[in-house]
DNA sequence: GATGAATGAGCATTCATTCAT
DNA sequence: CATGAATGAATGCTCATTCAT
């Protein structure tokens, strides 16, 4: 996917959506106006309904561009992980990594009021219900294998990225000064415990031998 | 707190706070107009304004006072815990109860966009800050005790609870049927998982067989 | 009914309306703009959107007001008629007395474009056709008496008012210079002679004495 | 003239024309847009500006159009009538014909508002002056010979076309179902009724001859 | 305290028209 | 001749807020 903050000269319709992600990002759908959108984009009024129609439909196709790449980027990490542990972390580097790299559509993306009407929500779901399978597909075998536990599904997506959804959302609110990516270790370490089995886990932890042991730190 | 939804009769401020409540909830802070308040809460526009001055006022009182009502319960409750583990799953229990008990305020409250000004905004994250701190208080002796891990403290309330909010959201969001304090037990278990130390946590995995460990709990 | 046109000062509403009338007889409805009707009425946007919330309501008032100001003159005037010719008589006259009257609510009840909504177009068919009905009502003991025709009932309006109305639409239109009421006798003898019937309008043509003659082509 | 309605593939100004004519038709002038003309053409918008130049032009050009032709047919029906009253009926027949045949033409011929600029007005109203000479010419003869009665001139086209326009009209809007056409024999004995002399007319009513005789009918 | 008329800046959207390709 | 991107003035309407009663 074309990258949208890129500095080379874009075309109009490109320039538009760079600049109403920017405005999006800054005020929020309903908030920012044609107008702000225009002046950023260098574009007029009639160019810019000319290519989308609507101030709906350029969140929409922002929307969708933007779920696009989160979750391609999130599926292609896992691809390559090797062991479930691995593919926790390489998810959550991903995750935080992509937040950090896109910070403005990151913060569109996980506002998702109903701002976007009922139609192209719905668009939205059925894309999100994809990749989410996808997902699930891909961590198959580890739960075959009883390293990773079965949950109810709507769990899987808290467990594993919720810890790091709401640091994300302390930074991108900038209630937060540090970045987010310093915490990636701890973060899927939490996420490995909460989604290995007990024995995957116990395997892991750091004592477990020497029942007498002291704890460090 | 005297409770929004009640069906008592009410004063017309209280009036107006309970409609802007579902008016904001419904539709968001900004796109709800006062004509909406009006209608719901059979108030004229010159009383709403006659109380509360601004739109934004309204949106700060039921802030604060919703703000207020969840941090209470979330401290009584972790101050009737005996152990860790138990504050652990008691603050999940108490944060998901009041979410389902109180939807909309919920709904509200979690939006947390910009649209409360700059001035409220200040207000509130002291509001929040006081509040965690005390609540960083009430567990300090299970960190003492090396029960609870020490961590860069803007983890804790990720680790804590970022899995039962972004179940939350869903569930708020409409896009999860179920009721999301089924999933308290779950929650609180990986929350416990996240926030131990190696230690406790190794004395509560359900296998740890080699014979000669003492499984605490 | 209130006359419109009244200098004497009036409230918000009614001036807003009467400005309304003004611009929508001068320009259309379509091209009307609220813009025009505020700069005329001295009202501020907000106060004619206060009073009416849509130009369609705006239009939709006048034409009620004028339809039914139009009407009762009408049947005001039948009621009063001694026989069937006067009746005719006095119907065109209070027609066209009333088109200069009020030229610009006449241009504008006329204009009868889609401009107002289906369902005031609804409301208005049903307000003509009441009228009419009562219309009818009034001039039956003259077709009891075989003094007007019986004809299709779609004829009545077009034989009676036709010939006016295209003069009158001339006049609105500014393409007759002299004032159509200097045709009065001459239309209301040719509504006469479309509706009566044979016998009644021989009684009253202005030569038939001559028993035996046989007028030839 | 060159029928629009044609189903024979059209050169690309045509199908703009009978594009504009059914939008003008279905929604006025006014409201019509360019775009409108253009999905129905699909033309393009820069192709209809080559042609045009403007929409008034468009507009312009259907209606001189469609006024040839309408006066056209009417003037051919004159030229072969052998006395008045066949004249009368022909023209009736002809008009109501010519509406049946070209709704739209007609809806968009007969709402003459302003829509159409000055200049294009005033060529209108030279046309239809020049037409309108020419048929008075026609009847000349039928005026000297004491038939048809001598009127100020713009009474002429009221009492001629006024009830059938009226009729024609709530059939162009839709307010009358039956085809028009069904009342051509009235409409033309109607007209017969109000523009032939007393004498003419005496010899053509029914009963005349038994002065006495009583009003069956 | 309550009411609702009044205000006017602001907004999304439309549309005729131009013009480079 | 055709195309469609671009332009920007204009429009109907919304909405927070004020204020006289």
């Amino acid at each position: 996917m074309k990258t949208i903050e890129t500095t080379v000269p874009l075309d109009r319709k490109s320039a538009i959506l760079a600049a109403a992600l920017a405005v999006f990002a800054e005020k929020g759908i309903e908030a920012a106006t044609i107008d702000d959108i225009r002046q950023r984009s260098q574009a007029s009024v009639g160019s810019i309904y000319h290519h989308f129609g609507t101030k709906e439909n350029i969140a929409a196709a922002l929307f969708a561009q933007g779920l696009d790449d989160y979750w391609n980027g999130l599926l292609a990490g896992v691809r390559e992980a090797e062991d479930a542990r691995a593919a926790i972390h390489i998810l959550l580097a991903t995750h935080l990594d992509w937040i950090v790299a896109r910070p403005e559509l990151a913060r569109f993306l996980f506002a998702r009021r109903q701002a976007v009407s009922p139609a192209h929500d719905q668009a939205i779901r059925q894309l999100t219900a994809d990749h989410f399978k996808t997902m699930l597909a891909l961590l198959k075998p580890w739960f075959q294998q009883g390293i990773l536990r079965r949950l109810a599904p709507e769990l899987y997506a808290p467990l594993l990225l919720g810890p790091a959804q709401e640091l994300a959302r302390h930074w991108l609110g900038g209630r937060l000064r540090q970045d987010p990516r310093a915490a990636i270790d701890e973060l899927s370490a939490a996420a490995w415990r909460s989604l290995a089995t007990d024995e995957a886990l116990a395997a892991t932890l750091s004592l477990q031998r020497p029942a007498h042991k002291e704890p460090g730190k």
